[in-house]
DNA sequence: GTCTATAGACTGATAGAC
DNA sequence: GTCTATCAGTCTATAGAC
């Protein structure tokens, strides 16, 4: 996956700009950031941002766009594939995310507070509509786990939102996680590595546990 | 807890202000809120707010400063509580966030978003200082449960993160769940609702599923 | 394509009337 | 205390030189 944070030298000027927009907006939010910012971030000049990208919300739609885009590649083919277990899609799709999210820890609260701010245009863009519906094998795998243990009372959604939640919130509370127990972000690093076996043994206990519940 | 959204009829106009100006900064953010807006929302003049609040930023963290207050309030009596259990004390911080929240939705975004922008500034500004000692009566009370289990080998902060993830992202996710899930508010609060003795309950079956492995 | 200079709109803050 | 009017600064976007 390329994600360098870093601009590349031979990058064209439009690429520059745009990578040093990613930075800048990811860091900052859309209202805090100037423009100014961008070209200062980019080596380049003011005027440049307006002569490649139309304007400042145009550039910010593109790269939201992609940020969106990034967060749901490849789980279509993921949570589609017929060759692998429930467990083992799981441990997939976790270990892909917290990869992704060790390497652009911004992200999640980035995404989050711009759907906060406009829930409607934001969401439209999404584009996983092909997941909305109940064709996804991942879906029929869980129904015939929970028809085979009898299993869980609790609303399904219960789960998803536990698994999305152990995964990502760690990232959004980043900073204020690494301040209180004064590690650095390398060990912070290790501890989310840590998680990418762990997290998936959780859910199956959380699964487990409303089984043997009354 | 008194955390009326509406702004009271018969408080005072620096009340109403700093009510109107709540409720736009979160909603919006720092940067995203123009003094008029708070105008606005309070009924009053623009430069009521110059001649109550010397400025918007001093407005800001006044209202920042009582946001973390609200979070960390009475935690620290909670937690110290030495005739409730360690299970006991979970249902109840479960529970006592969840109310919270409930009441609250916005404010984990909110505050998350302003310690990411200045993490020095903002954590200086917690005050749970009396926290980061092992003096607290929880902790003694993991150290006991650890020993006796002869439990985790996993990293307590992981069980920590886990707790808080469970209770705190579905409110920072809210847009985003109730649209996919195609659920109301009031649906989405029911679900929170039922997560009070759920969270417990799934955060003793992760710390045994630790115990169990190899 | 890239720059400087500037227009035009908006923002936070204040002066001064009542 | 509350208002209207306005200043001074900053922002995005563009015009025009090279």
């Amino acid at each position: 996956m390329k994600t360098d944070q870093k601009i590349e030298k031979n990058a064209s000027t439009e690429e520059k700009i745009k990578e040093a927009a990613r930075i800048v907006f990811t860091r900052k939010g859309f209202a805090a950031t100037r423009t100014r910012d961008i070209a200062e971030e980019s080596g380049y000049n003011l005027a440049l941002i307006n002569y490649y990208f139309r304007s400042k919300e145009k550039l910010f739609d593109m790269i939201m766009v992609e940020h969106l885009h990034m967060f749901m590649q490849s789980i279509v083919g993921i949570v589609n594939d017929r060759s692998t277990t429930l467990n083992e899609k799981l441990e997939i799709l976790v270990a892909h995310y917290i990869d992704m999210l060790i390497e652009n820890p911004g992200l999640p609260l980035f995404i989050l507070n711009e759907i906060n701010a406009d829930p409607n245009k934001l969401i439209a863009k999404i584009g996983v509509d092909e997941m909305a519906h109940d064709e996804v094998y991942i879906i029929t795998q869980w129904k015939e786990l929970v028809a085979k243990k009898k299993a869980p009372p609790i609303n399904p959604v219960h789960i998803i939102m536990n698994l999305v939640s152990l995964t990502i919130f760690p990232f959004v509370a980043s900073p204020l996680i690494r301040n209180r127990t004064k590690i650095s972000t390398e060990q912070f690093n290790v501890l989310m590595e840590e998680r990418k076996k762990l997290i998936p043994v959780w859910v199956n206990a959380i699964i487990m546990s409303s089984v043997k519940q009354p």
